[in-house]
DNA sequence: GCGGACTGCTTACCT
DNA sequence: ACAGGTAAGCAGTCCGCG
């Protein structure tokens, strides 16, 4: 069935049209036969085979939550709607009978009706009646900007009553919880996960494989209590059913705009599109371009696979891409939401599309489709977690260019003409690279962004769609929500959580900062020879598996908790009943560290499992390294300072006690960091014997992390560089790795880590030392003599971290260079990078572009490479000064 | 009026 | 919209200095 569909989209091309009345009817390809084949809406069948649960959201025509489920045989969505009648709803503590005098409530359009739930109130830890008010339709509960359920009842009930109920508040529960996710808990449904339709019912989709590795999986948690158990299954069973085989098609437009530099406005969509790449997992790779009066043909060839339509109109160029839109499971952009589809959408109304022609939702930040999934990669990229803890930071800027170069190895097509100059090929071949670009981004690794986008919807219950669209603190909350339904929990409200457990003990160090964190030892300057690098394995999230760590646990109301005493800070926490936080992030905990992470680098593994093993065990990563800082997050719903507090507390308290065990042992502890502690030259013994100790005494590994032929430390904490046995160099927080230093001092700093990787034995240093010596000089005098490559070496490169025009306060180097490019007409924004260089008149800055070699401030510049070198050479016993020559008389002078 | 000591702001980093 | 801790450079302020 796939192979049929492949040949028929392989007789794509623009054909004329057929009918008289042409100009109405959609360009007719192959792609229009299987949308017309198919139908719309595509509704799922009776019987639906096994597919994927993508997407859900609310049918506002039939009232009801809609499932997309994707098909991975004819890789196709179909639609499912709800058939069990469940209504949107939320909670109050109010009785019906009081509810009944508020008029407006009963009077509310979207108000369906009362029942009356038994549920626990997980703060008071006790069952509760409370009244679930129903509603015809979610905007009824909450969304609408006054005037819904959820504001009436605490608004208008003090009003009515006639007896002060003063001994509790008047309290709303649940009523801000997205209405399909809603329906995703309460049907206990498992996103990204196999369902079938089975005369019409959504059931899922047991694979007998999986279910074995599932229960293999259980086996080696023998020592785990029942609960834990079950949720080490439930996380499996989440983990280990396949991905599918994504289609896909990645697709990048192009707008004419009459000013080269800006960006035409997607909601205004006042300009022409004027090419559109698109690039698909079925290998179809086109560029459609729009004919325009006086564009010449142009020189650039294209790959031979690449096929360049002409469209004479732009209508007729917008209903091609929208065919593709109204067929593809899964499109992927760069940027889509906020201009891609956006500009489309508008486009296409502006040509008096009819509403049902456009395949395209217009939302306030999102576009999605009406047909498939639409993954913009900006704004997954754009993820911090994602960025660091997934890509080890390997971009830096979240720009098609960079991180392609970064993960793909392609770069964007430089442009030195403005879009409407360009010839049709040089056009063709800008707008196709950036296709490609995003095509590659989706594919490579075997399709690792989609499938890490998958693994994700399923550990946090929320579709693929939104969970590539926020922050992990959503993805940690929403599978927190998912088990408080299961458990019948009412789930709490932020202010009340805080009421009760809000209050802080501890004082931060830094100003500003609600709370004390981490520890960092001072540590011993100078270079170490074998040194070893202790670690606990994730510590803050086995510190609230240990330490039985959430918001029901701590300052829980048992007295006789009360002697269960935090190190460090008044809070006690339960002993009886264990935190769901605890449960959930410690079972995720123990299986990334037990099975995921060993897996994914278990040779005798298939080449495949490991690299799947290897996408989860970095999903849970990005996830279980958010797991403490959510909860000293205020945006967090279950936000609780005391248990972020704790966790920190209690960190604290365990490195300090590993280090004083270390020394009772006879170890130098060099150094430590937050979990880690560095060893001179400790022994085998030495290190179990700490080993043992740490699992006896504080219940949790620590474990040899690596070993360092060979260390370097300043007296700066967070500073230092490491050399390994295999010779790779670990850099840690020294200048000369900072992004922001020009390119000229980074090439030093390099050459120098070079020459440092080949020293073995403490002999070689002093071959090595003179080698430094000499690099240092010879970029002295290079800069000295103005001997550059070009300017952009010597450029900082800095990100405005505010819009320029927002900096008050000060003025840093950056801004007033921002500020000087913007009177030549070059506007930066917030995020934007900006290059300069210091010179030597007023206001010391330029950026790089306006400036010249001989303003140049050289003396700026030497000063940077002494302090840049300096946190090295201090260890090394060498002196800035001396290397470059100048006598004790000229450094005084 | 000037320069050093000091504080605060900003960015980039570490865990 | 995860957290706190550290380094570095520069901007701006205060204060003493006959």
């Amino acid at each position: 069935m796939a192979q049929k569909r492949l040949d028929e989209f392989s007789t794509l091309k623009a054909e004329p049209p057929q009918k008289a009345e042409a100009e109405a009817l959609p360009f007719t390809t192959a792609l229009e036969k299987e949308k017309q084949q198919r139908g719309f809406p595509s509704l799922a069948p009776d019987n639906l085979p096994p597919s994927y649960f993508v997407s859900a959201t609310y049918n506002g025509k039939t009232g009801k939550a809609l499932i997309k489920l994707y098909e991975p045989v004819s890789c196709r969505i179909y639609f499912w709607h709800d058939n069990t009648g469940h209504k949107p709803y939320c909670y109050t503590n109010l009785s019906p009978l009081e509810l009944e005098k508020i008029d407006r409530l009963m009077n509310h359009p979207g108000f369906d009706h009362f029942e009356i739930e038994e549920k626990i109130d997980p703060l008071q830890d006790k069952t509760v009646s409370v009244t679930k008010i129903v509603a015809k339709d979610p905007l009824a509960i909450g969304g609408r900007p006054k005037g819904c359920i959820r504001d009436i009842i605490p608004e208008d009930f003090p009003r009515v009553s006639e007896v002060s109920m003063a001994s509790e508040a008047v309290k709303v529960w649940e009523a801000k919880i997205k209405y399909y996710q809603s329906y995703i808990y309460d049907r206990g449904l498992l996103p990204s996960m196999l369902y079938e339709v089975k005369n019409g019912s959504l059931v899922s989709k047991p694979l007998e494989e999986a279910e074995q590795m599932v229960q293999q999986i259980v086996g080696i948690f023998g020592d785990a209590d029942v609960e834990e158990l079950e949720h080490i299954e439930q996380w499996a069973r989440l983990l280990e059913y396949p991905a599918p085989k994504f289609r896909y098609v990645a697709m990048d437009i192009e707008v004419y705009s009459p000013i080269p530099t800006r960006m035409p406005d997607p909601r205004a969509a006042d300009y022409p599109i004027v090419c559109v790449s698109l690039y698909s997992s079925d290998d179809k790779k086109r560029v459609l371009l729009l004919k325009r009066e006086g564009i010449r043909e142009g020189v650039e060839r294209l790959p031979a696979d690449v096929k360049i339509e002409y469209f004479d109109s732009e209508e007729k160029l917008i209903r091609a891409v929208f065919d593709v839109l109204w067929v593809y499971p899964f499109v992927v952009t760069f940027n889509g939401d906020d201009f891609d589809l956006r500009y489309l959408a508008h486009r296409a109304e502006k040509f008096g599309f009819r509403r049902d022609e456009i395949p395209i939702e217009i939302g306030k930040r999102v576009c999605s489709l009406k047909y498939g999934v639409h993954i913009d990669l900006y704004k997954f990229f754009f993820n911090r977690s994602i960025q660091i803890y997934a890509f080890n930071n390997r971009y830096r800027d979240v720009t098609l260019s960079d991180v392609g170069k970064a993960l793909v190895g392609l770069d964007k097509i430089p442009l030195e003409k403005g879009i409407g100059e360009l010839t049709y090929t040089e056009l063709a071949k800008y707008c196709f690279r950036d296709a490609e670009i995003t095509y590659k981004l989706t594919s490579f690794e075997d399709e690792l962004v989609l499938k890490l986008i998958l693994v994700l919807a399923r550990i946090s219950s929320m579709p693929m769609e939104d969970v590539s669209r926020q922050g992990v603190s959503r993805w940690i909350r929403n599978f927190m929500h998912r088990e408080h339904r299961r458990r019948k929990l009412l789930i709490p409200n932020a202010e009340d959580i805080l009421a009760l457990k809000g209050k802080i003990a501890t004082k931060a160090i830094i100003k500003g900062k609600k709370y004390k964190g981490a520890i960092v030892v001072e540590p011993v300057p100078g270079v170490h020879f074998n040194v070893a690098v202790m670690d606990f394995p994730s510590l803050y999230p086995s510190i609230i598996k240990v330490w039985n760590l959430g918001y029901q646990s701590i300052l829980c109301n048992h007295p006789e908790c009360q002697t269960n005493l935090i190190p460090d800070t008044p809070h006690w926490v339960c002993r009886k009943k264990r935190a769901l936080e605890s449960l959930l992030i410690g079972s995720l905990r123990d299986l990334r560290v037990q099975w995921y992470k060993p897996k994914s680098k278990d040779k005798a593994l298939p080449a495949d499992i490991r690299s799947w093993y290897n996408i989860i065990q970095g999903a849970l990563k990005v996830i279980l390294n958010a797991s403490y800082g959510v909860f000293g997050a205020e945006t967090f719903d279950l936000y609780c300072p005391p248990v972020a507090e704790a966790t920190a507390a209690i960190g604290r308290h365990a490195i300090t006690q590993i280090i004083k065990k270390a020394e009772e042992l006879g170890i130098q502890v060099l150094y430590g960091d937050t979990d880690s502690v560095f060893l001179k030259n400790p022994s085998k013994e030495q290190i179990r014997g700490l080993e043992e100790w740490t699992e006896r005494k504080l219940k949790m590994g620590l474990d040899v992390d690596k070993v360092y032929r060979y260390a370097v430390f300043s007296s700066r904490k967070k500073n230092y560089l490491g050399v390994l046995e295999d010779g790779s160099v670990d850099v840690k927080g020294l200048t000369g790795k900072k992004r922001h230093i020009p390119l000229f001092i980074k090439k030093a700093f390099d050459k120098m880590k070079e020459r440092l990787a080949m020293v073995k034995t403490p002999a070689d240093f002093e071959k090595a030392k003179k080698d430094i010596i000499q690099n240092i000089r010879d970029c002295y005098m290079r800069l000295k003599r103005r001997e550059w490559e070009s300017l952009s070496e010597l450029a900082f490169n800095v990100v405005l971290g505010e819009e320029p025009e927002r900096y008050t306060k000060t003025t840093p180097q950056h801004v007033k260079a921002a500020r000087i490019l913007k009177e030549g007409g070059i506007e930066l924004k917030a995020g934007d990078l900006i290059s300069f260089v210091k010179v030597v008149n007023e206001p010391h800055v330029k950026p790089v572009e306006l400036a010249s070699k001989n303003e140049i401030d050289v003396d700026k510049y030497i000063a940077y490479l002494h302090s840049t070198f300096d946190q090295v050479l201090d260890a090394l016993g060498l002196d800035f000064d001396e290397i470059i020559g100048l006598t004790k008389l000229e450094r005084f002078m």
